[in-house]
DNA sequence: CAAGTTCGTGTAATCGATTACACGCTGACG
DNA sequence: CGTCAGCGTGTAATCGATTACACGAACTTG
């Protein structure tokens, strides 16, 4: 019956080693400033013993936590998971942990200070621009204080970092691929407007609509929330009106993909009544009846960009008080929910 | 100008407060050890500095860091992120964080240890069966000694506490509703079988075909890995042959729109000329071409519950020694992918 | 009023790793 | 042969929070 063994310390290490736990954490960290024949008997007693640094030590010690965090409204949508997925690999190449935080119903500005005043993060992933950055980088006239790059979203804040993806450009693409089908009554299904990047394909629609000369309907401008539920109601509406478009740009693929399961029940088809383009190009895009036609995001780049660019703030690599705008290309995925008009 | 701002320690609200460390720590801990004025003094104190705990420290002295690990082989497949998200809200409910590892190129054994054995995560929620736990648990003899719970997958040895579904019931009723429709020629697209719990889904498919007196065909047995890729295959597969089944269960729902897919680029409809069902519910299924109806894995619950467990375990409320293994049920979801042979 | 409780608070040790500083040894050089 | 540089290692302070123990004050009780 072997006695319960506790966890190895640098101490027994060195008692094993007959050395200093000094010598112990210095052949850890910087193995030439120690010589070759007590290296080996160092490195021999780690293995010897099983020895892990202890985190909690070393965090508190070094005053960081090699660990980021990840925020975002709703890491159960499939949009975020696959960042995540880019997140957590980048962290990992360079060995970083990553901490997982949801918006739960607590006061929004309140759910990420602690993580991060509590050196239990050495800097923020954020995925959600309705947060207010200044409550988590303490007053305003200091400015970020604590590394934080913002992707997804845009913070109003222009001293915030961020990794984007061009979303007016995108928006332009896509209303610009119904147009050269020949569609000229076309719709949009808006995506929150208080997010400033999304409201960037609002923008991105207008603008190439009326570089084409083609009028803007409002009653073809329906808002939505980017959930399946949103892009039910549009298609209610466009279901209640005698004049239909025969094309329409939503905002996400989700809306999109509500969009043409409320029309299917009424008998109207995509694409042969309707085009449909999306955003985003989920992993249900592909699969969706008909396949969604829709601008592809580069999530995994993101998160990997995003990631590489939080930590490069962190370790000092990117001077902190020159802020680092990163702008991603959307890509145009030509499916079967469009066709000519 | 104001100087740099330290983050407050406790040290600092204690100054401030005219007391001792002690006592700021008994405020926050346990209120009622300390009168009624010092108390407020305290707390107008913490909040006059905006002090928040430092977590590291905490951890070092407490030897726990409130916070649990949650490990699968691909996070940014959305049959684990919607976990991840009942995983989050109910560790949030309880004060822990969560950490997130998946699956990298390294040694399958060592990528988790070293997360726990330094004292970053308390526990270890495990989505991955293919996981040798042993390497986890320290020496056979012992049993495992971390609290560890394992879901989606069922780990070999009954020590580990496990949440689960019960697959082999789910997989019989799902091959019971093909059979109630009236199909008799019936295939199955096989999980991957050095997973235990995906393999009693195939052990539940061919019970129910035993029961019904319903022969089965070798060519028919198709093995897959869970990807959209061999549901492809499987779908080429069955068009080379010259006798088909009228009706094919999938080991989940990716494999069963790949094959959906396949066939339908062949004029193979379903559920016109085969009706599928598959397993998950993922959130695809709802809106693929056509519906799938499938079995719906319960899987934020399946978050939540593991991970209340295993929190119950990390605090004590459960004995650690006495495994506990909870089943939760699937459920058929009736949608367009099958009907009467 | 002495002795014993109870209550509230402070003192100091502790968790484990890191690192500035000090010290001793070796070898080079004048 | 004395001085000094450089190398390798140990000593001890430090990070911030927790808590066993001690201590003094207030209160109870015979």
């Amino acid at each position: 019956m072997v006695p319960i063994r506790k966890t190895p310390t640098i101490q027994d290490v060195a008692r094993q080693a007959n050395v200093s736990a000094a010598t112990v954490s210095r052949v850890l960290s910087s193995p030439d400033r120690v010589s070759k024949t007590t290296r080996e008997r160092v490195q021999a007693a780690v293995s010897a013993t099983g020895y892990t640094i202890n985190q909690a030590a070393r965090s508190l010690r070094l005053r960081n936590a090699r660990t980021i965090l990840m925020a975002a409204p709703n890491i159960g949508n499939p949009y975020y998971s696959t960042v995540l997925d880019g997140v957590i690999r980048a962290a990992s190449e360079r060995g970083y942990s990553v901490l997982v935080a949801t918006r739960l119903g607590q006061d929004p500005n309140r759910w990420l200070a602690d993580y991060l005043h509590s050196n239990r993060a050495d800097g923020l992933l954020l995925f959600d621009g309705s947060l207010d950055t200044f409550g988590i980088n303490g007053s305003d006239e200091e400015g970020p204080n604590l590394p934080l790059v913002a992707a997804y979203d845009e913070i109003p804040d222009p001293r915030v970092n961020s990794v984007l993806v061009d979303n007016r450009a995108a928006a332009a693409r896509a209303t610009r691929h119904l147009i050269e089908l020949g569609h000229t009554r076309i719709g949009h299904l808006m995506s929150p407007s208080r997010n400033k990047s999304l409201h960037e394909r609002r923008i991105g629609f207008e603008q190439a609509m009326q570089e084409a000369g083609l009028p803007i309907r409002p009653e073809w401008m329906m808002q939505g929330d980017h959930s399946l539920g949103t892009g039910i109601a549009a298609g209610e509406h466009l279901l209640a009106q005698s004049e239909r478009p025969t094309a329409l740009f939503c905002g996400n693929d989700e809306m999109a993909i509500g969009v043409v399961h409320r029309l299917r029940l009424a008998g109207v088809e995509c694409p042969r009544d309707l085009s449909v383009i999306g955003f985003d190009d989920i992993a249900v895009a592909a699969f969706a009846a008909p396949p969604l036609t829709t601008m592809r995001q580069p999530r995994e780049d993101i998160g990997r960009f995003a990631t590489n660019t939080l930590i490069d703030i962190i370790e000092g690599v990117i001077p902190a008080d020159e802020p680092v705008h990163v702008t991603l290309r959307a890509e145009l995925v030509l499916r079967e929910s469009t066709r000519r008009a």
